[in-house]
DNA sequence: TATTGTTATACTCTATAACTATA
DNA sequence: TATAGTTATAGAGTATAACAATA
């Protein structure tokens, strides 16, 4: 693979491509691609600050106001103060919030295995494997 | 890999990690990442008009002006009215330009072999493989 | 009238700074 | 005084619309 175009430039490509497959579905659920990052986030695990969810998912603190404000008066998630220190707000799923984001996880998954299923089974398990080992730290989208 | 991150983050993360690492030598050739992505689409042929150029890298025309213009004063593109039909602009590299090109390209390279060497072998083939395969239509960055 | 390139304008996304409420 | 969250403002990047030159 000696005269390959640049990685960078494959990558971008390709997320883009993905990115682009999803947002219909996003779109279907009535959702934007930060809140369903954070609707992952949440179902990975509830977080006790909005500055800890920010940083876990690599976006502004500012950025996600709107975001929880919508998830929130929607019935998503919930965001309460903490009784011990009430300037914190402890963030967690709603079971409607955990619900849907299992139903739009489940619908890209549908697409994304129809994107690799194009590909032979071998490179289509090396390319996961790669990506998990070389994805780590960075922002959600 | 049934329980996988979604693949949409795992490659924008990715290709995020690679825009990352090619920043600093780009910005040791003083040049933009479009102006670079300019460079290569014109190593690999030279353009009759600015628009083929700008649907070729996926940029909209209106950007590419400034980028243009960068690169010829600095003269590392030609830019001249065609004789047959003067509206139009033909592009392509000077000698410095494709140096240039060549010089970046050649470090991009180093800095990615050292990112996929952290890889087994035949799972970093296995991703360029699948890399070339998905990647093809879409924007260049 | 249609097309290439250009300029001017508006829009979207994001980050920075200033504010409030708690501690 | 320091920190979590919020609001207001400004900046970068991008696309849309209007324009000039040429066909």
């Amino acid at each position: 693979m000696e005269n390959r175009a640049d990685l960078g430039a494959m990558v971008m490509r390709l997320g883009r491509r993905i990115l682009a497959m999803e947002r219909p579905i996003l779109a279907a659920h009535a959702i934007s691609m930060w809140g369903y990052i954070v609707l992952t986030a949440l179902h990975d695990r509830p977080m006790r600050t909005q500055a800890a969810l920010a940083a876990g998912i690599g976006a502004d603190k500012t950025r996600l106001i709107a975001v929880l404000d919508d998830l929130q008066r929607r019935e998503l998630i919930e965001r309460e103060p903490d009784p011990a220190d009430r300037r914190v707000r402890l963030l967690r799923l709603t079971e409607a919030g955990r619900l849907l984001q299992q139903r739009i996880q489940a619908d890209i998954r549908t697409a994304e295995d129809q994107l690799l299923g194009t590909l032979q089974e071998s490179d289509r398990t090396a390319l996961l494997t790669a990506l998990a080992a070389l994805h780590t730290e960075g922002p959600g989208i």
